[in-house]
RNA sequence: GGAGAGGUGGCCGAGCGGCUGAAGGCAGCUGCCUGCUAAGCAGUUGUGCGGGCAACCGCACCCCGGGUUCGAAUCCCGGCCUCUCCGCCA
């Protein structure tokens, strides 16, 4: 969340950011609860603070014998107690507003994003030759029919619409890619995690998706736990309330996980086939940041999830989002855009965020200076390194062949034991 | 799922309902001392909120949330977590 003292100070710089961001602009309501809360919370620092003087006299009293001295005073503090006890209860709701709201304040755009909605967003850079093709290419609905390894109708019998099922070469492709990209990212100091796949309350208020995107997930009502939308949940908070060594950062986490949305309100956009579904794996990226170089290692992380895409040779390109089309919780976000032949555009396979202090004061993770100065929030980032299904996608579709086939590409062969080719199934 | 034990500061560990933000030890920091290392002596070391330019002052925090009481780390209730035993199970 944001830093309250910053919205006392500079209101309205935070109610360009929410403009900005499409989102509700609360910020009023928020100033109006804070100095409701500072008042409150005075004059009941106030009256506690005769309460417990009365209090301690009791005692004296009456160990020196004076009964009724030490009845009139137990009287007092009494009479005290109650009025603490409304004043606080009025302070609760107060204070119940007033977090509330500031949890709805989005994160501020860094200086260099654009202003505007999508069209805003700028290709910063390009990698890679689109695929030329002496014949039509076909998208990967009918090759994953042809070969027979993605069945869309299938998913929906055992689970519902817009759940896909992988089958024979399609589900070990999936499993290679996994195993790559773990690799990949283990050999630049990610180390690996395997987290829980659902999370509690406080860890999806942590990073952020509660409550702006309650809605979109998946609930047990039983245990109010949430199925998982990203691994960017349970690997951030795995820290949640800890104070780190300044030594100890950076710390580098990947985490392989199936994701769940509910992509509610998303239908007739990139409903077909994998391009949209309610569960996917991903492996996902998370850094805990030294709050003074988070931009480096904004770059460098950037630079992480693009690796997975080179060593794939898949073309691609890197967007800075518009203020308009970033998430809720970032400062600065880049997308790694594959091309896909068949589908004849790009797609979105990574987010690559800097979310500054913004989650780690919801969960409370701080840094411990290794000059004894005073604790500072870390900053935490994150990007996909990268989502499965569209990155199958793009494979299927520009490593096509004219026979009907899907070459592998070589920086797979080795997780699939050699094989170079996907061939139809009898 | 059933039965029991427990959750105190960076760590270990004490704590008759009041003078305990919390003994003692360890670790850390600062001085002093010692020809190096070690030891020794003294002091010091939590977080958040509110107020003040500031030294500082007030309040809160002994897993979390309620309750009893003039007063609770200490008593009562609920929850969460950990450990042990039984049952069940990939």
């Amino acid at each position: 969340m944001i830093d309250i003292s910053l919205i006392r100070e500079n209101p309205d710089r935070i109610k360009a950011a929410c403009a900005n961001k499409r989102e509700p602009d609360v910020i009023d309501g928020i100033l109006a609860a804070d100095a409701e809360r500072r008042a409150l919370q005075a004059e009941g620092d106030e009256l506690r603070h005769r309460q417990k003087d009365i209090s301690a006299q009791v005692a004296g009293a009456f160990s020196s014998g004076n009964r009724e001295l030490a009845e009139s005073l137990k009287a007092e503090a009494k009479a005290l107690s109650e009025e603490i006890k409304a004043l606080d209860e009025r302070q609760r709701l107060v204070e119940a507003e007033w977090s509330a709201l500031l949890l709805k304040v989005p994160n501020l755009p860094a200086p260099e994003v654009p202003v505007g909605d999508a069209s805003a967003n700028i290709v910063v850079r390009s990698w890679g030759e689109r695929p030329g093709f002496d014949f039509e290419p076909r998208n990967h609905i009918e090759i994953g029919r042809t070969l027979g390894i993605l069945d869309m109708e299938l998913g929906a019998k055992v689970a519902g619409s817009g759940f896909s099922l992988l089958l024979g070469d399609g589900a070990r492709m999936s499993r290679a890619l996994i195993a790559l990209m773990l690799d990949i990212h283990r050999e630049a100091g990610f180390r690996e995690i395997a987290p829980p796949h659902l999370a509690n309350r406080a860890a999806m208020t942590g990073t952020a998706q509660i409550p702006k995107l309650e809605a979109d997930m998946y609930h047990v009502p039983d245990e109010d736990l949430f199925l998982i939308p990203t691994a960017e949940v349970p690997i951030t908070n795995l820290h949640a309330g800890e104070v780190i060594p300044e030594a100890k950062l950076p710390i580098y986490y990947a985490g392989h996980t199936a994701n769940f949305r509910k992509e509610a309100g998303s239908y007739g956009a990139d409903t077909r086939g994998l391009l949209r579904v309610h569960q996917f794996d991903k492996v996902e990226l998370v850094k805990f940041s030294h709050p003074d170089r988070s931009w480096e290692e904004h770059e460098s992380l950037l630079a992480e999830a693009e690796k997975v895409l080179r060593a794939l040779e898949l073309p691609y390109r890197v967007v800075l989002l518009s203020t308009g089309d970033m998430s809720f919780a970032s400062a600065k976000v880049y997308d790694l855009e594959l091309w896909a032949s068949g589908e004849n555009r790009w797609l979105e396979v990574s987010s690559c965020s800097n979310f500054l202090d913004f989650q780690s004061r919801r969960a409370n993770i701080r840094m411990r200076p290794e000059d004894g100065s005073a604790l500072r929030f870390v900053h935490t980032l994150n990007a996909s390194g990268v989502a499965l299904p569209r990155l199958l996608v793009a494979i299927w579709e520009n490593y096509q062949t004219s026979r009907g086939t899907v070459r592998i590409p070589a920086a797979l062969r080795p997780y699939m034991h050699g094989q170079e080719e996907i061939s139809p199934t009898v």
